[in-house]
RNA sequence: GGUGGCGUAGCCAAGUGGUAAGGCCGGAGUCUGCAAAACUCCUAUUCGUCGGUUCGAUUCCGACCGCCACCUCCA
């Protein structure tokens, strides 16, 4: 069994075999940078992100390739009005745009393509479909001739008629067929613009991920994802380009994530109704924005909300603590990395069922996730095993290190494909600022124990009490009193 | 108007033609001087409503109700 996805096309879950055996090539529509992105934006970021680790971790290599749109009709208004120019506007934002994508643990793509970037490959791509009788020029625009292409509507399944019937816009009366759309824009008074066969102009927004998915990764694409919303027409036109050019299928799976919602309705730029990722960043860690995002389906609407963060956030606690507790069972096995067979050691009883335990997690996460990435499944074959592990770990001396190490290898591993569970920098100042107070905060430890032992509650609970208040929190065990930072 | 999707416990959310994963909250315990933290256990005879197909449906079909999205820039 392999891995299924969901094919928008073909609107069915189909075997996934890409184009070269073991290779796979997958363009993402990436952010229009006039703004910074919005969680509901960050949520298809993240779906492409773990596809791609997904795919890696079953032996796959990605090529990930990942557009900047940095010129279109809202950078150009937006630029005017903050009075920068458009490509000050779109570098700012581009750059905001890595920023806050790295917070949330998100892997840069292999090529990150600006469209400003591509403008003779498009211009060339225009100029073939002229060739082929597939365009036509209005003014200094270029328009796609959307009657040219017999397939158009096969990727949302409009019919021309429901298309002419529902159409809302205006239509520009030049236009040949109100479905045609621009390829190239010529350039009014005042706007930027690239020179062109046509003259000056822009580029439209189609022809950018038709022509970068072509040039970074070829005529035929295996895996083609975005956000529902550009299923039609952004999605639709950039097969009737790119189809018609080549003679070729552009993507052989299309994969399209749901809305991120707020209060019910689709968060969106023009709704106004959105947060930034980086305002939600600063407020929760990447691993609980992450869980967040991946606690449904990917094909499934998500409602945003400060209680399903919390949500997130108390779950993340008692897999932390799991992890936690296991790693110095790793710390001490070091020949584990070198022994990949969970099978080979002698095992007590105890042992075999946690072994057990660890293969079935193994199992399946690999099937919640084969099955078109579903993650919500897959964290919760996680936090199964997180129950039991706590089970074993609470008989722990009937468990040998050995196999509690394998137990942290494999759930960090699983965990690490979701990037729920990452240390990140933050983590290791805090680490290193724990480690130079270790010395005072145990003297204080040793103190209360004095006066526990000689019955000073008044003492000891003092000193647990301040202690708290500069966020250090002590925990009594049955093996001695623990600390940590709390925030 | 056209097209597509959704409706599962207090909340979030998987899932299957054969009798409901996981998480949060809540309750009960273990531990503790008391706490806190942590851990364990418990918590839907039921899957929007009404019909139909079936030995059997939450899962398939139909109708209805409610919600959402796309058809215009939007991830």
């Amino acid at each position: 069994m392999g891995v299924k996805i969901y094919n928008s096309l073909s609107r069915q879950l189909e075997e996934f075999s890409p184009q070269i055996e073991g290779q796979v090539s997958m363009y993402s529509c990436g952010p229009t940078v006039y703004d910074y992105i919005h969680i509901g934006n960050a949520r298809t970021a993240l779906v492409t992100d773990i596809i791609r680790r997904y795919l890696e971790y079953r032996g796959y290599a990605v090529k990930l390739v990942q557009n900047l749109t940095d010129i279109d009709d809202k950078i150009i208004t937006r630029a005017q009005t903050l009075g920068v120019s458009s490509s000050q506007l779109a570098d700012t934002n581009g750059q905001a745009y890595f920023e806050d994508t790295q917070r949330l643990g998100i892997q840069p793509a292999d090529v990150h393509p600006k469209a400003t970037e591509h403008i003779p490959e498009m211009i060339d791509l225009i100029k073939t479909l002229i060739a082929k009788n597939a365009a036509y020029v209005i003014e200094g625009s270029v328009y796609y001739r959307v009657n040219s292409f017999k397939e158009y509507g096969k990727l949302s399944r409009r019919k021309p008629e429901d298309l002419l019937a529902g159409a809302r816009v205006e239509v520009d009366p030049r236009k040949e067929d109100p479905r045609d759309f621009d390829m190239w824009k010529a350039a009014k008074p005042g706007e930027p613009f690239w020179d062109s066969p046509w003259g000056p102009g822009r580029p439209g927004w189609h022809i950018e991920c038709s022509s970068m998915a072509m040039k970074h990764l070829g005529e035929t694409i295996d895996i083609h994802a975005g956000g529902e919303d550009l299923l039609f027409p952004h999605h639709e036109n950039e097969i009737a380009q790119s189809e018609l050019a080549t003679g070729k299928p552009f993507a052989r799976y299309w994969v399209h994530v749901a809305f991120l919602k707020i209060d019910g309705k689709r968060m969106g730029k023009s709704e106004q109704n959105f947060i930034f990722l980086r305002e939600a960043l600063d407020k929760y860690s990447a691993e609980i924005i992450r869980h967040f995002l991946i606690s449904a389906h990917y094909r499934h609407p998500l409602d945003y909300s400060l209680e399903s963060l919390q949500k997130s956030e108390s779950a993340l606690k008692r897999l932390n603590n799991c992890v936690d507790s296991l790693q110095k069972y790793y710390e001490a096995t070091p020949e584990i990395e070198e022994n990949n067979s969970t099978a080979s050691v002698d095992t007590s009883h105890e042992d075999s069922e946690l072994l057990e335990m660890i293969k079935t997690l193994q199992i399946q996460f690999t099937d919640a996730m084969d099955n078109d990435f579903n993650t919500a499944k897959a964290i919760g074959t996680i936090f199964s095993f997180v129950s039991h592990v706590n089970k074993s770990l609470r008989s722990s001396n009937e468990v040998s290190s050995y196999t509690l190490a394998n137990a942290y290898k494999v759930l960090l591993e699983t965990c690490q494909v979701l990037g729920i569970y990452t240390m990140d920098e933050q983590d290791k100042d805090t680490e290193n600022t724990a480690a130079s107070l270790d010395p005072l905060v145990e003297l204080l430890l040793e103190i209360r124990q004095d006066a526990r032992e000689q019955k000073d509650w008044d003492t000891s609970d003092k000193i647990r009490d301040r202690l708290k208040e500069i966020d250090i929190e002590i925990q009594d065990t049955r093996e001695g009193t623990s600390w940590k930072f709390v925030s």
